[in-house]
RNA sequence: GCCAACGUAGCUCAGUCGGCUAGAGCGGCUGACUUGUAAUCAGCAGGUUGAGGGUUCAAGUCCCUCCGUUGGCUCCA
């Protein structure tokens, strides 16, 4: 039996063998500080014997694949942990799995509910067992077996497990007085990580469906080292900080009434500010791609919604409005709108690809434990567009979105990733629509060279989709753009063009958004930025400060001068000290504060204190001015001002 | 909708075991000061303690219902 290592080094044996033995046999500190192998690019635990030929490397814990062995093995720590404190009659448990940032379990537990206030003494219990260092084991056991086992336990979701598992064997691993159901890999003892936090606790379905009882989830993160942990907290604790929903009413630029208009923020003149330089920006690039801005009603006849098969679809999501005996739709979306302009004259090919679009108002009634600040609302506005085209077309009007986006994303600095996802289960329409339209999508991607993954069956049911997720400062990902091929829509609305040879030939629909919704991409700058916004966003661009009441004249005529340029400016003349306002103004995190008093008047210049505190004297304003402006029309995202 | 926690002045928070007229800082207003790079001083106003019901001699505090928020679940054309 031949086991080949990652330098190309080839070891023989005769029998069976475990990572443990081969690592030890490498080198003595490998041996320890390993905690599991990649075994034929599958993970493997450090004690499992390899009977067969392979390839083995050997994960160390600073390795990436460290991270999925050692938070399984923490949440069933924790699970262990938990079983203790509650007694082993009166835990039943769920499952426990990673996910990105850390690891859960769910737990059933008899007459008790944990709370926030639970976790620090099951933290306690779980050092505890971590001390212990306690050895974990893997076993197999015949599926029979492993149910009847369970049944005994009292544990019936491990048995429901076990029963949806089409192998005739399951594995186990056991760690001390504890017993787990698990694919596994794990640590080779539970002494071997010990940097961990429990996060949080909620309610989670069992199987994650509300018919199924609802069990308590406890989350946490583990890392291999302390720095990790602290620096991952730091991060969470930095997010809170930069929480939009604190910062918007902090920074006046919206707000949310969950009396009369829960999940429909209400925008403030900064905040406006904001967004219409978003949209300003928007419609530039959308008349640099090729696009026409158009406008639909915001309530339409419910007949329209039942031929888009929005009503039959959708309608648990709409807003009704009724007037004379007749039903009307708010609008969730803005496709039907536009396949109305499409409609309203006949369409030569000549004239495709027709590019349609709309900062559309969309209202979409979302449950109330859903709604979070700007991020998820019932009323946002998309800057949807649709573009119908020949089917030789798609790659180039995919491609052409694709190189929208790279250009408006890049003006933020974001990076992002991009979803092709794949025709679903359920889908309309026939495989080989889809695998064309598929297939457009992915040319398009590979002739930009953009990066991808596939979600297999993911897509809408109507058509394939890619989805692009931007990448924040803190490393957050958020779905924004979408571009989605529809087939259903032309069928719906028969819509037609008249081709070179006279026949009538069936459009081709994309649909796609890029901000996605405005308001949504304001909250994730907010974020972003933590509220500093590059200059060319930023609601107040500079304020004046006079000194004192004998420069108010002075400040009035520089303020009118910076004002003259377009160029959002207050003038902050209030009866307080200078140290006062400057404090005030950085708290609104105004790049530019434009200080003057006697030395400035003489001079006539000014003097500079930007939003990172740097000083800058006896400037002349029209300098100022035209750094300020370069800086605002080329939307910088540096200060330029130094 | 479901699970859990929370809801006191515009904001951030205190309020003990149920016990006097619910407090503080910031913010606001008024006045003084006339200010040179992150908070000048003084005075004043500001509350149906989320709403409703209950227990009690007595409720911000305990119980119930509802509303809302937060973290999740679910949902997401």
């Amino acid at each position: 039996m031949k086991v080949k290592l990652p330098d190309g080094g080839i070891k023989e044996y005769s029998g069976a063998v475990t990572p443990g033995q081969i690592a030890k046999e490498i080198s003595e500190s490998l041996y320890r500080n390993a905690v599991g192998a990649v075994v034929n690019d599958q993970l493997w635990d450090f004690e499992r014997p390899i009977d067969f030929d392979c390839e083995l490397r050997i994960i160390k814990l600073s390795d990436p694949e460290a991270v999925e062995i050692y938070r399984h093995t923490m949440s069933h720590i924790m699970a262990q942990a938990v079983i203790r404190i509650y007694g082993t009659d009166k835990v039943k448990l769920g499952i426990g799995p990673t996910i990105e940032n850390g690891f859960y379990y769910d737990f059933d537990i008899e007459g008790a509910k944990i709370t926030e206030e639970d976790l620090p003494k099951i933290e306690e219990e779980m050092k505890n067992i971590i001390k212990e260092d306690l050895k974990i084991e893997r076993f197999e056991m015949g599926k029979d077996e492993a149910i009847e086992f369970m049944k005994n336990r009292g544990q019936n979701y491990k048995v429901e497990l076990i029963e949806g598992i089409p192998d005739e064997k399951v594995t186990f691993y056991r760690q001390g007085e504890f017993i787990d159901l698990c694919r596994g890999p794990h640590l080779p003892s539970t002494g071997k990580v010990k940097h961990f936090k429990l996060l949080s606790i909620s309610g989670a379905y069992w199987k994650g469906s509300e018919k199924n009882p609802m069990l308590q989830r406890i989350y946490g993160t583990a890392f291999a080292k302390k720095e990790e942990l602290d620096s991952y907290l730091k991060m969470l604790e930095e997010a809170k900080k930069r929480d939009h929903r604190k910062l918007g009413p902090q920074l006046d630029l919206f707000f949310i009434n969950t009396e009369v208009a829960a999940g429909m923020p209400i925008f403030l003149p900064y905040g406006m500010a904001v967004l219409g330089e978003l949209m300003t920006l928007s419609r530039e690039l959308h008349k640099k791609y090729g696009y026409k801005e158009v406008g639909t009603p915001l309530i339409m006849h419910e007949k329209l919604w039942r031929q888009s098969g929005h009503w039959e679809h959708y309608k648990d999501n709409m807003y009704f409005t009724e007037k004379e005996e007749i039903t009307y739709a708010v609008k969730p979306m803005n496709c039907p709108g536009h396949i109305l302009i499409y409609n309203n004259k006949p369409v030569s090919y000549r004239e495709l690809p027709i590019r349609l679009f709309e900062f559309g108002r969309v209202h979409r009634y979302e449950r109330g434990g859903v709604l979070h600040g700007l991020l998820r609302v019932r009323t946002f506005t998309q800057d949807d567009a649709h573009v119908f085209c020949r089917e030789d077309q798609m790659v180039d009007e995919v491609s052409n979105i694709v190189r929208f986006i790279n250009e408006l994303y890049g003006i933020f600095g974001f990076s992002y990733r991009a979803t092709l996802s794949t025709m679903p289960e359920d889908h309309m329409g026939e495989k080989a629509t889809w695998d064309k339209a598929t297939e457009a999508l992915r040319d398009a991607l590979e002739k930009m060279g953009v990066p991808y993954e596939v979600a297999e069956g993911e897509g809408a049911f109507y058509g394939p989709k890619i989805d692009f997720h931007v990448r924040d400062i803190l490393g957050r990902e958020w779905q924004c753009a979408t571009v989605q091929m529809d087939f259903q829509m032309p069928e719906r609305f028969e819509l037609v063009y008249k081709d070179s040879d006279g026949s009538e030939r069936r459009p081709v629909m994309i649909h796609r958004a890029l901000y996605g919704s405005i308001e949504r991409f304001f909250g994730i700058l907010i974020e972003h930025f933590a509220g500093a916004f590059p200059t060319w966003l930023a609601p107040v661009q500079a304020v004046v400060l006079p000194v004192s009441e004998k420069y108010v004249d002075y400040a009035r005529e520089v303020a009118v001068k910076i004002d003259e340029e377009k160029i959002r400016v207050e003038l902050d003349d209030r009866n307080e000290t200078l140290g006062y306002r400057i404090r005030e103004n950085q708290m609104k995190k105004v790049p530019y504060m434009i200080i003057v008093g006697e030395k400035e008047k003489g001079l006539s210049q000014i003097s500079i204190r930007t939003r990172e505190g740097k000083d800058i004297q006896g400037v002349r304003v029209e300098e100022f001015l035209s750094k300020l402006k370069e800086e605002i029309t080329t939307r910088s995202i540096k200060s330029t001002i130094e």
